[in-house]
DNA sequence: TCGTGCGTTCCACCGTGCGAAACGCTGCCG
DNA sequence: CGGCAGCGTTTCGCACGGTGGAACGCACGA
């Protein structure tokens, strides 16, 4: 039963305001009797709201997703150090981790006039075709760099990176710098400057990364404030400041 | 089991790094076997983590909160809004909404130096002693003036409303003016201006506040700021302007 | 060294969850 | 206007599967 309900709220979707019942089963392949009973349920205890058209999830998932620590410790100690550099370089600012061969955007800071990028607050993204995602690759657990190899490399852009012998030359470029410029792999016309932040063992936690267009944005120039962000970052949390040549 | 799945979510807390299956437990009445037996099955779906310790809350709640349509949608739209607000008073901005007899923060914008207010985003307050929930009381459905009411008046700082009587006067008052100034009503030395955010049908569904300390804040003064911001979004949801005399 | 409380396993004891089929309703299309 | 498709909901036969008290082994602290 529990593992039902579980499905049926991975079936809804970023931007959709209602989803009927009907296509909620099809997307979970719950039964509908069942999904209507678990969605019963899970609307009794305010994690999915009926709507006229279906549901929704509910207001209860975004307090109990408040206070998850991996986000919640992360991004206050990162928050002041974000802004900084977010008024200081007025391009968009983001702050990742790395799951599974996904990264997870715990915090966008963006700008009005930037490019209209994909990732999203909460949202996840292919590590190996992100700027974040690349420094976690390089200096994050092995068991990050496994799992995108595993899965395998897909395309999110034209110049997306998808072969792994390409991926690795990249990582070890990546690992000599210390940081990670990203030009039109996540998507056309953005590019990206990125750096680890580190843990207290030296393995990078966490990342952050500043993105805009390509055709105005000088990565050398902007890569020590990333660089400094990091490692301010790496130091509260406890760590090394990034390691750089 | 799907009930107490939800109760053993339920009885994490924001700020716990971990907490033990023991303690969950305990929180949640669920049997320890039991307890043991849904978190192993939550951590399988990472809608928990292990840890050393105990467990805590997973990542995947964190991005399931961030695609809760309720708080997604009105976040983007209110957020230029809120970030001019925050800019040109330089305050502690909110954003909430009314659930059940508390509010909800599903934005706030801190500043350095600011009052350390019990308010924390994703967390809910009772709303007849914040200024937020002053306004959605004033202005929202009768829902949630019955809701408060009947679970009787919380005291939170030594000058909350405790009355019926009181809030009742206080909320004609509101509405005559068409906004709430709030005085050490949610922690001692803080003031805070409110005002309502309107949807189409012209009954509150949000609400916007300036909370700072009371010795350097003049209500009178960033007033005219909050309702500027309030009707701004009243009328990007579709809302007329928030009323006033 | 002993006591306490932890995480985990065992297992007897009950329910309870599941989904195919069917129903009534609504909206759309010919 | 009638027929059809798909919706949300109910019914009910059919299995399993969930529950938690008791007990265990372990770690930690006094």
């Amino acid at each position: 039963m529990l593992g039902r309900s579980l499905d049926l709220l991975s079936a809804f979707r970023a931007g959709e305001p209602e989803v009927s019942l009907a296509e909620l089963s099809r997307r979970s392949g719950v039964a509908k009797p069942t999904a209507l009973r678990l969605l019963r349920e899970l609307t009794d205890h305010s994690f999915v709201e009926r709507t006229p058209g279906g549901y929704r999830l509910g207001l209860r998932l975004f307090e109990l997703g408040q206070t998850v620590p991996r986000q919640r410790d992360l991004q206050e100690s990162a928050m002041p150090i974000l802004t900084d550099l977010h008024e200081a370089t007025r391009e968009t600012v983001h702050l990742a981790v790395a799951d599974g061969a996904d990264v997870v955007y715990l915090q966008k800071l963006a700008v009005a006039g930037s490019p209209r990028i994909p990732s999203r607050l909460g949202g996840r993204m292919p590590a190996h075709c992100t700027g974040v995602g690349q420094a976690l690759l390089a200096f994050g657990p092995a068991t990050v760099l496994d799992a995108v190899l595993e899965r395998g490399l897909t395309r999110s852009a034209p110049r997306s990176l998808t072969a792994p012998g390409l991926l690795r030359t990249r990582l070890d470029r990546i690992r000599e710098r210390g940081w990670v410029e990203e030009y039109e792999e996540s998507a056309p016309g953005v590019a990206c400057v990125a750096a680890p932040v580190l843990g207290p063992d030296g393995v990078a936690l966490a990342a952050i990364s500043i993105t805009g267009w390509a055709n105005r944005f000088a990565p050398v120039r902007v890569a020590p404030a990333v660089r400094t962000a990091a490692s301010g970052l790496s130091r509260l949390l406890g760590g090394p400041p990034a390691r750089a040549r």
